[in-house]
DNA sequence: GATGTAAACGGAACGCGCTCCGCTTAGGTG
DNA sequence: CACCTAAGCGGAGCGCGTTCCGTTTACATC
């Protein structure tokens, strides 16, 4: 049903059917209407209808390309995550492969957070109730977790604790961590530190 | 603390200003309609105004009593909760006070999946992005987490551990954990009890 | 009872996300 | 170039959650 097309936007490389002429310059119109718009008010004062009006586009149009308020967000957010993404797999340690599991869990909360903080607003329009994860950037987050895991804490589940992880991350609930409970950023990524060197049995202090 | 008599509650023991009889009356039937239309139908095929319509309401009046769809539906949780909430602070062990506090953990954990695989869909709803634990039951079980984790793992963050754990049960999180990633209650029961354990530092194979 | 008034009422109306469908057009084919 | 067709288009329209506001009503007071 929602068929969310993220393609590149200039040059074809895959062999996706086809993208007509129109229907490229019509996504490239609306993704720079969106951006501006919501770089001018924040995504939760910028309507489909904005978008659509600004772009000079049918909101029929809007729809096909994006499938929903939620690809729309995403395909805004693709460019600062796909960032994030590549220094996890391929960049510089911590976060990039080198050094130990648990540094690199470390660096990932922290990388993550700083990504969070920047787009929360849009990060909480990507997901949308129920949708968790769904063709979005949290697979691949899960999965990085996973084997960083099962590395560091052994002795735990290691795909749960990913999850469970990652749920502390979510972008509402950074937002409520946040605003609703009024901590400071430090004391987030201090806390995720902290959460991850207890899992991965790091020596504690004894009295 | 002197008790001046400004006006004399009739039978009103609590301190509401006062509730007129029809706002009474018209609270029950909404509740009432509204528990009949959820068990028939889900409350995901139950609109606001079919609410309405069955409770013989105007719109106007739902949003006065409950606020909003959440608020509806917080409401209709409202028992249900408030039995689990009970256990907690005054039960039977090892819910209630009586045994360790990594017991405590480990129960509530269990204890409180059951009630979020049973009532998903309605806990979904009262649970809108961006507001959660407004209002509802969350602080109560951050507070108890947080308490229980100052006992049974001193050495991380306790309260931001507890709203870690918590992430992990909260509605939209077990509901991708059950259905989207298709594991068994008991793969997540058993998750969260390893999780604890590994908290509140259990032995492990070395001294 | 009569009266005043704040609270409660109901439903029309709004803006939103999203869909539907008749029309248009890009671009391959002969 | 003329033709064909499927992909693309746009915007009217739907259903929803929510708000607004003129009307009604419960209840205290006289």
């Amino acid at each position: 049903m929602m068929e969310a097309v993220l393609e590149l936007p200039q040059f074809d490389s895959g062999q996706t059917p086809h993208e007509r002429a129109d229907a490229a310059r019509n996504r490239l119109r609306i993704l720079a209407a969106a951006t501006e718009l919501v770089e001018a008010r924040g995504i939760e004062h910028v309507s489909m209808n904005d978008v659509a009006r600004a772009a000079c586009v049918g909101t029929g149009t809007l729809y096909r390309r994006f499938g929903d308020r939620a690809g729309l967000a995403l395909a805004l957010l693709d460019q600062h995550t796909r960032e994030f993404q590549d220094a996890l797999i391929s960049g510089a340690p911590p976060l990039g492969p080198g050094v130990p599991a648990a540094e690199r869990l470390r660096a990932f909360g922290e990388g993550y957070l700083d990504l969070v903080e920047r787009h929360v607003e849009l990060l909480v329009v990507a997901e949308p109730p129920g949708r968790i994860a769904d063709g979005g950037p949290y697979s691949l987050y899960a999965t990085h977790l996973t084997l960083l895991l099962r590395d560091a804490a052994p002795h735990v589940d290691a795909e749960f604790t990913a999850q469970a992880l990652l749920a502390m991350l979510r972008p509402a609930q950074h937002l409520y961590s946040r605003r609703g409970l009024g901590w400071s950023l430090e004391r987030v990524r201090a806390g995720w530190c902290g959460l991850v060197d207890s899992l991965s049995g790091e020596p504690r202090e004894s009295p």
